[in-house]
DNA sequence: AAAACGGGGAC
DNA sequence: GTCCCAGTTTT
């Protein structure tokens, strides 16, 4: 590992101040709550879908006082449209908790920062860095992939050793001066030159150090996430239809897939279906069965083939509504939490009938 | 359709 | 520790 910085934060620097970007909404005025709301929403989220949620944000919110007075709803009405709305409620507590404990000052170390919600390593280590002048490492996407490639580190960057080595090397990079400027500048050109498609070498201040570029294998890195072959899951999904043509639905557990969504009735096989009044809901005379087209629904862990199966009976109209049972309308007149396939499921139902 | 993105929380 | 989750954009 190369001791301390002097070529690439230097070089880099170079770089930033004839190329990078020095006029974003952030970088004019750099308050720990004015870098801090920026780190937040930039997290998962580009640059310039960040840049109109930010001026309204702290036109309505200037001060951390005002966001901590702010009812929860206020902040999450400014965030509507940037997805993670956890990040806006971790900001309005963690906005609570350091006007309360703190007299509204910021923690001002990277242990301080992170004990506050919403904040990790990474960007504790940029609030410090870019509004403190604190020589702290940051770790984010863009930083993965410069630092992956410039020194080929093999292996998907969230597995922790690939993780620990690209923060030994952020550490060992990051200067004593102007830490605040090189943290923008490293962020700047992951998400300018050094792009996870595409990348623009040949404007690159490194493209003679990367040894990626060296090497002309900078597609390969980062490396990345292992797939594996998802295991396949079956299941039968029943949509039970009573003579209004109404969809019974069952509240699932509060745990586990789906927690506290409403779901189709299962069953392992569409030949057995659920055992729901009394006597078995077979196929029997009087029912319609059909099984319709099967669909897949994956997880992050496994697929999920489905197979609906359609049925309606005259006797279906004994099941009463209760806490677990739900009849649905198909017209969408409820508004309920349903699991994505069933949703998807139940709107084909709608426009075929 | 799949991958990328950072952090929280359950186990 | 490890696994899973949450929403939107990019490829």
């Amino acid at each position: 590992m190369p001791s301390t910085n002097p070529p690439f934060a230097k070089q880099l620097l170079q770089w930033f101040d004839e190329h990078g970007r020095h006029d974003l909404p952030w970088q004019t005025d750099r308050t720990s709550y004015r870098v801090w709301i920026s780190e937040i929403m930039l997290q998962q989220t580009q640059v310039t879908t960040v840049i109109p949620y930010f001026e309204r944000f702290m036109g309505r919110f200037a001060t951390i006082q005002e966001l901590a007075a702010a009812q929860t709803d206020q902040v999450l009405h400014l965030w509507t449209g940037l997805g993670y709305y956890a990040r806006a409620r971790n900001l309005h507590k963690a906005a609570k908790v350091i006007v309360e404990t703190n007299g509204s000052s910021f923690p001002d170390t990277i242990e301080g920062l992170m004990e506050l919600d919403g904040i990790g390593q990474s960007t504790a280590g940029a609030i410090a860095a870019i509004s403190m002048g604190v020589r702290a490492p940051i770790l984010d996407g863009n930083v993965k992939r410069v630092l992956a490639r410039y020194h080929c580190i093999s292996g998907w960057p969230e597995q922790s050793s690939v993780k620990k080595q690209l923060w030994e090397i952020a550490e060992s990079l990051t200067p004593h001066e102007r830490v605040d400027d090189y943290t923008q500048a490293i962020m700047d050109l992951g998400a300018t030159i050094c792009t996870r498609s595409k990348p623009s070498c040949q404007d690159c201040p490194f493209q003679l150090d990367c040894e990626a570029r060296q090497q002309d294998r900078v597609a390969e890195f980062p490396g990345k996430k292992a797939k594996k072959t998802l295991p396949v899951k079956s299941v039968a999904m029943f949509i039970l239809q009573n003579t209004l043509g109404e969809v019974l639905l069952e509240k699932r557990p509060a745990t586990g897939i789906w927690g506290s969504l409403y779901s189709l009735p299962e069953s392992a096989k569409p030949s057995s279906p659920p055992k729901l009044v009394g006597a078995s809901i077979d196929r029997g005379a009087n029912n319609v069965s059909e099984e319709l087209q099967k669909i897949r629904h994956s997880f992050s862990h496994y697929h999920l083939d489905i197979t609906p199966v359609r049925i309606r009976a005259t006797k279906l109209d004994e099941i009463a509504e209760t806490d677990r049972w739900l009849w649905y309308p198909l017209d969408h007149s409820l508004e309920v939490g349903l699991a994505a396939p069933v949703k998807k499921l139940l709107n084909n139902l709608a426009e075929n009938s």
